[in-house]
DNA sequence: TGTACATCAGTGAACGCGCGTTCACTGATGTAC
DNA sequence: TGTACATCAGTGAACGCGCGTTCACTGATGTAC
């Protein structure tokens, strides 16, 4: 917070002006490198996955640096988070816009990215719910694992998903379908990933998701 | 492997005779205490969360003695997981036995008990593919978490779970739906759990996906 | 413009702690004769 | 039956290592005058 508030004040002065997004302090730029790997890190090897050194050393610095930038590893966690919230709901809007390019809906073109075969692999970038669904679902409940900040992300993260789907959803249907919808994306990813070994069978997963999602709420109604 | 041919020659000498099980030994009786305390901390604090020294000590016993019954600590991992799949097959066989009881279809026994709004908390004793589906799907993509025994339970989990929505499947309802009624049930619990401190958003999302698999599968055809 | 000083961003050594693993040892149980 | 010995199941201290965290220090950048 202080240092948003410092910077704020003497940002002006560096400008790369490459981008139209005001320019970056280079102690800014530094941070938003390190939450780029961290929020990378997160959704490949999980929450517990994440270390503060290997981190500042994937974006080119010493761990003994990491402590001016986050208060502690805890704090990196929610930030890397945040992101990967902001990163999901950009990701899952442009999807949605996508649409208007083509003649397939908004909502099959939801539902082919999300269960996308490439998707199988692609930890990093595919749905972070996905990704860290069990983990982030544990850490609600009481015990060690607990944590405020992580609660919220999961919350979030969940809601997000499931308004994104809303949006997507073809006037017909009533949006109380919007969370089983997300559940059954949620679910297949990981259960075709669980299946890695087996190629056919993840695809098959994937493939029963997709159509039976497609058939039952991309159509009119009733249809086959 | 070495102890189990051992103790199946020395076995019969001690018999407790409670139970119709073969009797165990007292070894055998202190690897089994192990093997239930870490299935259930692998469900409630995730891959990541057994600990040996917390195991042994859940079991009454002290941390040295471990390496006496599993070879190492991801040994104790499988032995767990095994035994989790072993757990999760037979709550699946006996909710579709239950039908018998009462008027209730298998498929509706099996998607109400799994969605049961009990299970928002019960990490121990539901599900074990969505208390660890997204540690699961890590552990089989290439990286440092990777693990040959531990890919395998992930596959044979995803594997009999799938199975068993499959058997629970009204006959109008082809088999390839079980992957995608199994994905809605994981997602949703996930998602559920997600959104632990909005009582209502949970039930929400768990009321959804029953009615939705509900309606879509246990209904003759094309109902409402 | 130039000099002296202050602050900044990052370095790298070190600390403490937890955890997986090892090992010498102990009391109890079983076996040989 | 009784004694001596071997083996078993478990104990508890100790080790090594990784990881989060701290901190004194450094070169670079910015500021005051």
């Amino acid at each position: 917070m202080i240092f948003i508030i410092f910077f704020a004040a003497t940002v002006p002065r560096s400008s790369s002006a490459s981008t139209t997004q005001p320019a970056l302090s280079k102690k800014e730029a530094t941070h938003e490198r390190i939450l780029e790997v961290a929020s990378r890190a997160l959704r490949r090897h999980g929450l517990d996955g994440v270390g503060v050194a290997d981190v500042m050393k994937e974006a080119g610095l010493t761990h003994g640096g990491f402590y001016a930038h986050f208060e502690s590893r805890e704090a990196l966690l929610a930030e890397a988070l945040a992101r990967v919230r902001r990163d999901m709901a950009a990701v899952i809007a442009r999807r949605v816009a996508q649409q208007r390019a083509g003649q397939r809906s908004a909502f099959r073109v939801l539902i082919e990215s999300y269960l996308a075969s490439a998707n199988l692999s692609a930890f990093e970038t595919a749905c972070p719910v996905a990704a860290l669904g069990s983990e982030l679902a544990r850490c609600t409940q009481p015990g060690p694992q607990r944590s405020d900040t992580l609660q919220t992300a999961a919350r979030d993260l969940a809601t997000d998903l499931i308004g994104g789907v809303r949006k997507a959803l073809p006037e017909a249907v009533p949006a109380t379908a919007a969370p089983v919808i997300a559940s059954t994306l949620v679910g297949a990813l990981q259960l075709a990933r669980m299946l890695a070994d087996q190629p056919k069978e993840a695809e098959a997963v994937l493939a029963s998701a997709r159509s039976a999602l497609l058939n039952q709420y991309d159509v009119p109604a009733c249809g086959n």
